[in-house]
DNA sequence: CGCTTGCTTGGAGTGCACTCCAGGTCTCTA
DNA sequence: TAGAGACCTGGAGTGCACTCCAAGCAAGCG
């Protein structure tokens, strides 16, 4: 039996850069105090989903205000660019969890930090290589669609 | 909010070739009639996905015995590799059932079949891309940890 | 003949990653 | 001080792509 894993996630609907995360403001100069709404535009995740990553695990400790409210910092924004990044390339969630955990566990875990994106890395680029090989299936099928249509362009003129 | 889709699918547990396919046993010339099990070898994909895949329209009508078992033709296991790099690729299901049904319509729906394979080509080119642009992150992160680990292999030869 | 193995079906179940809801609190503006 | 709007929570719901189940049929073997 196939054993298979959900992947990327491209998120649409707004421009992107070449990585394919939405281009929202940039972050100002000289804050480091966001509400969960700044973050949403910041990153083009949703409010839902910053709360879900914080429930389970996946941000290491959100501030909040005296009634509750998060209050993320620039830290924090960096770290979702990290892990929007890692998500995007299709790390599960449960590996990125465990990536927190050992950062939060301190410096002692930075072999197995690095392990960790050594073997990430690796299928990125065994994904790289899926995507190229695929690219060639899809221009080979797209010339033939090409050909036929430019052969009825032709015989229609003549006729 | 964020639209996402959910997407490649990697098979795991098996020898792959680069294309990330799995390799099975070769289909054996001069015949043109496979079982279920068959398929299953040759395909990787699990005989419940191959039932799936008929049921959702994603198959070209399957031949049958006179006891209503599949016999699966050289060009269903054609089409089975088209679809399993397509789906490699992250193409949706229903754009695959779309494509099959375009397919079933007959040469008029050439340009419809070319156009979808086209804005396939450029999802799969932007993630190429973004992959790229994950790896130098990857690279990055993984750099400073390997620098880290060397400062304190050279730490414990001296101390 | 009974047993095993492989196949059939419709429909239910699973896992992932969100996504939403109801009901409540807090803050801000008029 | 009233109302709008942003935020909070736990838990339920959603969509996708499988994945499995139960019950039954058919072929081959000792």
């Amino acid at each position: 039996m196939p054993v298979m894993e959900s992947a990327p996630v491209t998120p649409r609907a707004r421009p992107r850069n070449c990585a394919g995360l939405r281009v929202g403001p940039r972050r100002p100069d000289g804050r480091d105090q966001y509400t969960i709404s700044e973050v949403v535009e910041f990153t083009g995740l949703s409010a839902h989903t910053l709360r879900w990553y914080e429930r389970i695990g996946l941000m290491p400790h959100v501030d909040r205000t005296h009634t509750g409210q998060r209050r993320f910092t620039n830290r924090d924004l960096d770290w979702l660019d990290l892990v929007s990044k890692l998500r995007l390339t299709g790390m599960p969630v449960a590996d990125m969890v465990r990536y927190a955990e050992l950062v939060r566990e301190g410096p002692q875990t930075f072999p197995e930090r690095e392990e960790l994106l050594t073997a990430h890395r690796e299928d990125v680029r065994r994904r790289i290589d899926e995507l190229r090989s695929t690219l060639d299936v899809l221009d080979y099928k797209i010339d033939l669609y090409a050909d036929a249509r430019r052969a009825a362009e032709r015989e229609h003129e003549r006729g």
